[in-house]
DNA sequence: GCCTAAATAT
DNA sequence: CATATTTAGG
């Protein structure tokens, strides 16, 4: 990205180039329709890929609001803070989520806590009716009245936690500046803070040598690194019912045991199942005023 | 309101 | 039993 623009008037000039990248824009017909599929059939299947339900254009009309309401929320929120250069996130789009292996019938925790059932079908339903039935369970029940899923900590989840505590060092490190900086959508201060607990315990119990840059409070490893970029879907258990647990330790694929973790260990390409990542397009810190966002 | 530690729930 | 949520105290 290099700037051309003209240094004596900035806010037009800025303007100006809205105007041009919105002119730049393919038109919908250059588009891929959202029905069709990126890839065939056989190279989905070669790859365990799942289908994704189908989106509709009013998926992503409330995806776009939703990552403008998070956009403006996030600038007005750090205007004053002293490291406002950690913050150059909002720049890339996802890069690493990707949909996640359906079956059959799946619960997915929307941000505001409505369930959505995916009916993955063969031949697809009627996508706008699923669409505005969607629409309708939101606006319903949104939210307030619905308790929220519990929160499962995905190794993923955990990285990017570690990753910020790290990079904020210890002073900054408490769970509203690591909710920020996570940048995960639907993830909560409270989900936060009670992770920190464990964490804090884990670190004073298992050496706090190997977890050496948690002493640097003032961050001198250069930040300009992509580090809260992407968006996240936190993954929701919808209701982690009672799994018969009388013998042994069995652990829900995916899900991981305690905090004997590696700190750069599981760079494999295991990202192919994760409980409740969904989405393929440019998706969405999703935001809703939530009585959390200040 | 926020943070942490402890209690409670799943 | 481990982990996540909720509560309580500062």
């Amino acid at each position: 990205m290099e700037e051309e623009r003209d240094p004596s008037c900035k806010t037009s000039a800025s303007e100006e180039r809205v105007q041009e990248w919105e002119t730049g824009l393919p038109s919908a017909t250059d588009l891929t329709p959202l029905s069709q599929y990126l890839i065939s059939p056989e190279l989905a299947s070669a790859f365990s890929i799942t289908a994704e339900p189908f989106q509709t254009m009013l998926d992503v009309n409330r995806a776009s609001q939703n990552t403008i309401s998070s956009l403006r929320r996030q600038n007005s929120g750090f205007g004053d803070k002293n490291f406002k250069s950690l913050c150059s996130f909002m720049e890339d789009r996802c890069g690493s989520d990707e949909p996640m292996v359906v079956d059959e019938d799946e619960v997915v925790v929307d941000v505001d806590g409505v369930e959505k059932r995916k009916i993955q079908s063969v031949e697809n339903v009627e996508e706008a009716d699923s669409a505005l039935r969607m629409e309708n369970l939101n606006e319903d029940c949104s939210a307030r009245t619905l308790k929220r899923a519990r929160l499962v900590w995905t190794p993923q989840l955990h990285k990017r936690f570690v990753d910020v505590v790290g990079h904020l060092g210890i002073d900054n490190a408490v769970p509203k500046t690591i909710m920020q900086m996570m940048n995960v959508e639907g993830l909560t201060r409270e989900n936060v803070a009670s992770h920190l607990q464990k964490y804090r315990l884990f670190v004073k119990r298992q050496g706090p040598a190997s977890s050496d840059q948690l002493f640097a409070s003032t961050p001198t490893v250069p930040q300009n690194m992509p580090l809260a970029s992407m968006p996240y879907v936190a993954p929701m258990q919808p209701m982690p019912m009672h799994m018969g647990m009388s013998g042994g330790g069995n652990l829900a694929p995916g899900s991981y045991s305690g905090f004997e973790f590696h700190p750069y260990g599981m760079s494999r390409e295991h990202q192919g199942h994760w409980p409740g990542n969904k989405f393929g397009p440019p998706v969405v810190p999703n935001s809703h005023v939530s009585p959390n966002n200040k």
